[in-house]
RNA sequence: GCGGCUAUAGUACAACGGUUAGUGCAUCGGUUUGUGGUACCGAUAAUUCGGGUUCGAUUCCCGGUAGCCGCCCCA
């Protein structure tokens, strides 16, 4: 090929959203603000770009975060600045902000676009929506449960039935107390949750060999592991969220979910079909969420839902409504041709100021063809102008379900519709 | 950053070390010059790029590029 032309390739790692792709974005995000706004949610948004400060601060391990995976580049101010990879640094800063003025709790959301600069793999491009929830300034436990039972709505939402998938819970605090109980340290545990992080990825074997590369050799080996096997655990947030009905809900005390973060309440949900065994959405609970802003200690749960995995998780279980997709006009005007184009207009404009959507077809295929296609793209009726319409002043409106036909002055047709 | 696989019309696939690289869907036109969905007929349209082996490469080899899948990581 020649270089002569540019591309017509989106940029790497990002998605054109053409129409058909488009109608299933906004199915997306409609169902998941009515889903959050249904429990009280508020939503907010920010712009994509943020002072890379925000991301770094948190110490050197942060900065090559931020300098390897993220896009971060030098405005013309001389400034650094980052397209954000999540939104939760944001979302702080904007508590923090305006601390005083909020009332706690606060229930916030957002539909934000992430990047992030890293390869691609299913589920995972570099540029992607989420659905943004948290709660603010409340430490209860049942703020945890209402977290999990909004994001448990927000799939039961598109159609999804409670075998599709699985809520797999964890609690950062309780295993804290558990490995110090079998006397690991500190930096151990660390690393052990690390490992957990993927442990169902490697077999018995190589988590035994690798945790006693932690632990060294003993019996505490054995004693973790029982220890977490035994996942019987009922604590408050299960038993809550059972008496709320949820009951696909395992309580996995592998689950690790990143590191730094996280203090309490952790939680993912898997997809239980095999060709997409994958993490949904996760979240959890985060002590003190505004502490690079000011002393003021404002705790947070939340969670982020990917568009990518959603719309993943609709495909995999046929989910997807089929008429998402009708960008029709209800009424399609035709005219026979090309001549008529200008009264087909008028028609249009009057039909559309009685509060129906109507368009012109200008093209210049066939009578035949423009019904044939108005049908398709969804249209409810067509009216054909030509000659004998414009000098009788009446029109016939058809309709494209039942093949129907009625005459009369546009007035009548309106009245019809 | 690492590894595996793939690359053919708009798209989904097929084929071949050698005549004209096939098919479905989509698109456009026609059968029907003003009334739809079906049917039939026809048309447009492709071997990712660079190098090598060869009389001849779209096919085999090497490299680039891109995509898919996985690892790492997932704030």
């Amino acid at each position: 090929m020649s270089n002569k032309y540019l591309s017509t390739d989106s940029y790497k790692g990002v998605r054109d959203f053409y129409p058909k792709d488009a109608a299933v974005q906004q199915y997306i995000f409609e169902t998941w603000a009515k889903t959050a706004e249904s429990f009280g949610f508020e939503r907010y948004d920010a712009s994509i770009l943020e002072p890379s400060d925000l991301y770094k601060a948190k110490g050197a391990e942060n900065a090559e975060l931020v300098n390897e995976q993220t896009y971060t580049f030098t405005d013309r101010g001389d400034r650094e600045v980052t397209l954000r990879p999540e939104m939760t640094p944001t979302v702080a800063r904007m508590v923090a902000g305006k601390r005083r003025e909020l009332s706690f709790p606060l229930r916030w959301y957002s539909i934000p676009n992430l990047f992030r600069y890293e390869r691609m793999q299913r589920g995972r491009l570099r540029e992607h929506w989420q659905l943004n929830c948290d709660i603010f300034g409340s430490n209860d436990y049942t703020a945890d449960i209402e977290m999990i039972a909004l994001a448990y709505q927000c799939l039961i939402d598109f159609g999804a039935t409670p075998d599709m998938f699985e809520i797999q819970i964890n609690d950062r605090a309780l295993m804290n107390r558990l490995y110090q109980a079998l006397g690991v340290n500190e930096e151990n545990i660390v690393a052990i949750t690390r490992l957990n992080d993927r442990r169902d990825k490697i077999d018995t074997q190589t988590y035994r060999t690798e945790l006693k590369a932690i632990v060294g050799e003993g019996i505490l080996v054995e004693q973790i592991i029982m220890m977490l096997d035994s996942s019987d655990e009922q604590t408050d947030v299960v038993i809550g969220l059972a008496e709320l009905g949820i009951t696909n809900v395992v309580f996995n005390k592998s689950l690790a979910r990143g590191f730094d973060y996280y203090t309490g309440t952790i939680f993912e949900f898997r997809d239980t079909a095999k060709e997409n065994n994958r993490s949904l959405l996760g979240g959890g609970r985060y002590d003190n969420l505004t502490a690079l802003f000011s002393e003021e200690a404002i705790s947070g749960v939340g969670f982020g839902f990917g568009d990518v995995t959603m719309r993943d998780f609709l495909e995999t279980h046929n989910l997807l409504p089929s008429d998402i997709y009708a960008p029709g006009p209800t009424v399609t005007i035709i005219p026979t041709d090309e001549e008529h184009n200008l009264e087909a207009q008028k028609i249009a404009k009057e039909i559309r100021s009685s509060g129906v959507s109507s368009a012109a077809d200008i093209g210049t295929k066939k009578v035949g063809k423009k019904i044939s296609e108005a049908s398709e793209r969804g249209s409810k009726y067509v009216i054909v102008v030509g000659e004998d319409e414009v000098s009788s002043q009446t029109l016939t409106l058809k309709n494209l379900q039942t093949g129907e036909e009625n005459s009369g002055p546009i007035s009548e047709i309106i009245k019809q519709i």
